[in-house]
DNA sequence: GCGGTTTACGCAATCGATTGCGCAGTTGTC
DNA sequence: GACAACTGCGCAATCGATTGCGTAAACCGC
């Protein structure tokens, strides 16, 4: 490729006056005419649509957002409190995002990213303040829920994705994530299982829901819970393989894993692999999301399915009522066992 | 969770002025104390940004924009030509963007992400001229060289995410997909594979690279390259699972496959077990990308990896250069064989 | 203590589109 | 033919921050 000279702008951008000196009208008409308003006559409207059509005009953004108030655009924010890495290393966030995006493009809406690195108490407000969206959607409730609560005091256009939480003022959308735990480990129990791991970042309130429907499933089926087969394990990293590792080389006894996702799940299994214990034969695993990676893997696995395009259109749908001035409740989106390999039925 | 009242926008949000009055100053000094501009002396400075951080002021950014005419935003748009869902559905894009995102964050710019359904020639010139963003990244070159071309004659920070073709004038990262289709499909023939499907969009350009890479490594060998053996298949869907189905119903006799994605090969793969086939132990399979899914499939697949966070370090650098007035060349970045179970060494 | 320099900050224009209000010209009514 | 109503469009204010230029006060050296 030849190298591009590098060269000053060319001359001035066009702008609305020019395309009104042209039309022999005023910029107000033209300002009318180009966003469809009534008042111009169907004649002058089109004439003039051409003209900036054939000069290249488009609307200057900037200006229109500042004039309107308003940019036609949602935020999508991610705080990373506790995990730096979130956003390029979980698929599952990905996903949702990619639909997120569907969903609000759809709406003829932009959609701006906003990390957050070192999200304090005020940082939603400061983004709020900086109207560079007109709604907002927060991925990562995460250790946020007292700023999330600050800033839906008086700020409306806010959705997070997430579980409904006691002392929550802020519209929440996520899955049933108690059920999932309960469905897992039920899974697990009813097929014989009987001392089962549980594996995940239980300080996340999604998760902790999760370890919740856990307890739950163990209680209902007359047995208890032993604390020391709930580990924390990330996300990413080894930290997973690394737990399963060191109870199988202390020699401890457990026949069932859940894992808070897939990608624990895989991690769990790779190290019992590697410990010479199979999957499913020796030990099931049940894990969460049901990403791509579940089906494709082996053993393929046993998931719970979370809905994700029905969680994204929900949150989206929840945002455009609340620009509308309407008031949403939190939902919850009901999830699913998935049979597979990894723990069969 | 309660029913919040809707409740008007409570007063009017603090501006500049309002900080100005509250610290007995001017407007121009305030603005110039938070931009930290070194005419304003240091003790003036600190009190002004005290005070405007106490009142959680925040400086409106669609007025900044107008007035700088910048935004400190980066677009990353994808024009949806050929495939319409290819966002969500497609994990290598998700994951470039990912990391396009913690590249351009780390900059302290915003990102803005542009979907654009129906492209037409002058798409991209209304992008750039709606003053969204300071600089563009393209991801998805496929059918719009042309249009690309035609914005980079006046328009400078735009970046693509694609091959070098040969009348561009436009700049371009992209991995080295001739070598990588070579790589692949010389693998296959070293370890005794003679009869070797592709498998892929070759309409796409940098598709189109990969089989001339595979051509290659045929012609390489002294072999001659069957053209009923080069298939369409597109990323998503089942058109590789068919396509392969077929073959196989027809009797058709082939011992390798290089496909132009891991999801196409692991499409390729299902539809072989399905008929009975095995592989590697029949028919071996070689990926593209490296994946997730590469390496947690059964077979674990043999990929050529592309280098993603490389790739999108480099698009980003470039365009950052781009901003600053320098002139970049495209770039092409190195892929490596990845060794795995679906086509063994 | 005086001319000259520096320091600290304000005035007012500016970015480009939108929009409330009003005016001139036309049409309609009786 | 007089008056009202309507149509089509322009004037000028506005959104909120930034910034070139100017000026008053402070400071400096001799």
């Amino acid at each position: 490729m030849e190298l591009e000279k590098v060269r000053p702008k060319s001359g001035r951008a066009v702008k609305m006056t020019d395309i009104a000196r042209i039309a022999g009208v005023s910029s107000s008409t033209v300002s009318r005419a180009l966003a469809d308003h009534p008042t111009i006559p169907e004649a002058t409207r089109t004439t003039i649509q051409a003209l900036a059509r054939e000069h290249g005009y488009v609307v200057n953004r900037a200006a229109r957002n500042l004039r309107q108030s308003q940019t036609q655009t949602i935020a999508v924010a991610v705080p990373l409190g506790h995990e730096r890495e979130q956003l390029i290393s979980d698929p599952f966030f990905l996903r949702l995002f990619g639909h997120l995006a569907d969903e609000i493009s759809q709406r003829r809406y932009d959609i701006l990213l906003v990390r957050e690195p070192s999200p304090d108490a005020h940082w939603l407000g400061r983004l709020v303040q900086s109207q560079r969206a007109d709604g907002f959607i927060i991925v990562g409730q995460s250790d946020q829920h007292q700023a999330l609560n600050l800033a839906a005091r008086d700020y409306r256009p806010l959705v997070v994705f997430g579980s409904e939480l006691p002392d929550q003022i802020y519209c929440s959308v996520g899955s049933d994530n108690f059920e999932g735990g309960r469905l897992a480990t039920d899974h697990l129990l009813r097929s014989g299982r009987r001392r089962i791991l549980f594996l995940g970042p239980a300080e996340l309130p999604q998760i902790d829901l999760r370890l919740d429907g856990y307890r739950q499933a163990i209680g209902d089926h007359g047995l208890s819970v032993d604390e020391s087969f709930v580990l924390p394990a990330h996300f990413t990293g080894p930290s997973a393989h690394d737990a399963v590792r060191d109870l199988l080389a202390r020699a401890v006894e457990f026949d069932g894993i859940f894992a808070a996702s897939d990608g624990i799940a895989l991690s769990a299994i790779r190290a019992l692999e590697s410990a010479g214990m199979r999957c499913p034969d020796d030990i099931s695993v049940v894990g969460f999301d049901d990403s791509d990676l579940a089906s494709q893997s082996h053993p393929a696995l046993t998931t719970i399915r979370q809905d994700v395009p029905g969680i994204a259109a929900t949150i989206v749908d929840h945002l455009f009522r609340r620009l509308e001035g309407e008031g949403t409740y939190s939902s919850t989106l009901p999830v699913s066992l998935i049979l597979r390999e990894s723990a069969p039925g």
